[in-house]
DNA sequence: ATGCGCTGGTGAACCGGATAAGTAACGTGA
DNA sequence: TCACGTTACTTATCCGGTTCACCAGCGCAT
């Protein structure tokens, strides 16, 4: 049984195309009478507009695309994507949008993806996140003139337009917090070097702690065991530290594990902040003093401001964003140092 | 500047229309000077085929959907959900298909999202994950006659081709290993009662331990919190089981906490299984004993089985497939009971 | 020289909608 | 009573591909 037509309707209707697709656009131009006779006939035998008609008569695909350019074991331990992208999808659906997925290994990769989707005209635009050092693929996307939103630091997004967070606030309330603790020697093991993101938290927790606690930063691939092995390591070191700052929350919980391996309690003898909260944060013993947002508004504000670029929308959803500071919300894998240290 | 169509490349080419369509396709009808050439041009000037035009010529749409009925909160926190997508990725990208993915709150916007994605023809076919017990969506996929492929137990899909993995079997060796290590009293931490494979689970679970072993089994929403409070109960019982075989990681790591907070020894109090292996498992202390498997693989046999139905080909790609039994493997949270009460 | 098949194309119809232009019927004011 | 403006449609064209029917030119056997 072929999918029913316009055509169909138009003969069980007894009226031409024309007149279907008024009635169905809420276009004038048929009486009302004549509008609810031919919707209850398409509501009847199941017709709805093709997408692709539609599309090519110079009507948007309702599709974003998005990449995303990580092994699927780092991926499904991240709580992150999976947030961002049910926050973007509820705005999308809201609009009746759809969303586009792949997922790639590598850039080049992700760059010909969009290219190939965006020529295809399957997506009207395309979010990008995880944004590197220089990122090749923002000059790409300025050349491509695709509507795209970036996830991450406008320092690093071009003229894109761009939906980020504070983490330099963020970075600076949690040192604050340990420092106003008594802790004089912090440590932080971070994610990937490559990533802005990772770069900027760099910056900004060598500047926090500039003049008020030694400070030391250890690159891991944000694996649960690179985690454990960075945590040893300063543990191991004469003058160890006693507070790590974890970039994500598996590391927060591997360094946990490690501490303890090592016969140190936390948060006696360390401390330990988690960024990103999830509820795997909140279920360890003891629970984590974790950076927490709502990635998920995160992500439909992003989905927002793509939705106003490419329906070509002015106000004040076009510029840019930035969202809410990371909140720091303390809880019991914080403490003051170890006296003997103090 | 406009997106090249194929009239522009013919023009520049000095062809017709028809010999592009047929240089881009590899027809014959084109000798293969002109057909490089015309390639030559259509790489130049960055021409791909719109998919619309295309999909309106009767061919298929190369997309397939998924929807996923959860709150983000729980998606977030599933490795299993993210590994899958990224598992039926994989063989979908390798053809060329594109994946399109909607996160909705239940089941009636399930089905009208699959119906109007299949009506408006922007989808070829669909995936339908966590199977409930009488569900709705296979009757009405049944009559939709939209190819579809259900991940889960074969039992629940109807006439719908499934890919599923034997859980009665991960089962039975979960409560053969702990029967043969001593344990006489087993508690089971399962997911949402409404969802097939937990109800199957149930089954196999109390089956298993008939005639071995005294078994109970408390229903959670999969949460941490949730499975936090089960364990509490189950542990402060008069006779509390020696060991728990938790529905997913999260709740075991909760578990885990509860236990210690309660000042309980795993494993020399009380054994921990973890359903689902994932890094989470690894990371804590002590490591979960947990049941693994390959759940990227486990979605690329899906997303292939459901080319197979697109595609219209025959062969053993087209039947329902039994994946590999979760492979239990022991770790750390998993010891003989305590003697006082072996 | 003619017929035949093959190669390498061309031109036009078609897919399912949107939409601009055209038209018939009707009411209305002068 | 007739020009005029509405209303409620119909008709035709277009979007960007695919594909079918057709055709010119060429080599080759007859």
């Amino acid at each position: 049984m072929r999918r029913p037509t316009i055509t169909d309707v138009a003969r069980q209707a007894g009226v031409s195309k024309g007149a279907v697709s008024y009635a169905l656009n809420g276009q004038p131009g048929v009486s009302e009478s004549t509008r609810a006779r031919i919707l209850a006939i398409a509501e009847e035998i199941g017709w709805r507009p093709n997408s692709a008609a539609r599309a090519l008569n110079g009507a948007r695909a309702h599709t974003v695309g998005l990449a995303l350019c990580r092994p699927a074991r780092t991926l499904g331990m991240e709580p992150f994507f999976m947030e961002l992208i049910s926050g973007i999808e509820s705005e999308l659906s809201a609009r009746s949008y759809a969303l586009t997925l792949q997922v790639v290994t590598d850039h080049r990769q992700e760059v010909s993806i969009y290219r190939r989707w965006w020529a295809e005209g399957r997506i009207d635009g395309a979010i990008l996140v995880d944004l590197h050092v220089d990122d090749p693929r923002v000059p790409e996307f300025e050349a491509l003139d695709l509507p795209s939103v970036v996830v991450g630091h406008p320092s690093g997004a071009g003229s894109l337009v761009s939906v980020w967070s504070d983490d330099d606030g963020a970075v600076h309330e949690t040192v604050g917090y340990l420092v106003a603790l008594g802790h004089r020697r912090i440590a932080r093991v971070a994610g990937l070097p490559r990533l802005l993101h990772t770069v900027l938290r760099d910056r900004a927790f060598a500047q926090a702690c500039e003049g008020v606690a030694e400070h030391v930063t250890v690159h891991t691939d944000y694996t649960g065991e690179e985690g454990a092995r960075a945590t040893r390591r300063l543990l191991s070191s004469a003058d160890r530290p006693t507070a790590i700052v974890y970039d994500n929350d598996i590391m927060a919980v591997a360094g946990l594990s490690a501490a303890q391996d090592l016969r140190l309690d936390v948060p006696d003898d360390l401390s330990i902040v988690a960024w990103d909260d999830s509820p795997l944060s909140r279920v360890v013993r003891p629970p984590l003093t974790a950076l927490s947002r709502d990635i998920s508004a995160y992500g439909a504000h992003a989905a927002r401001r793509l939705l106003a670029l490419v329906t070509g929308e002015a106000g004040e959803e076009a510029g840019p964003y930035e969202d809410e500071t990371a909140r720091l919300t303390p809880r019991a894998s914080t403490a003051p140092p170890p006296s003997e240290v103090r």
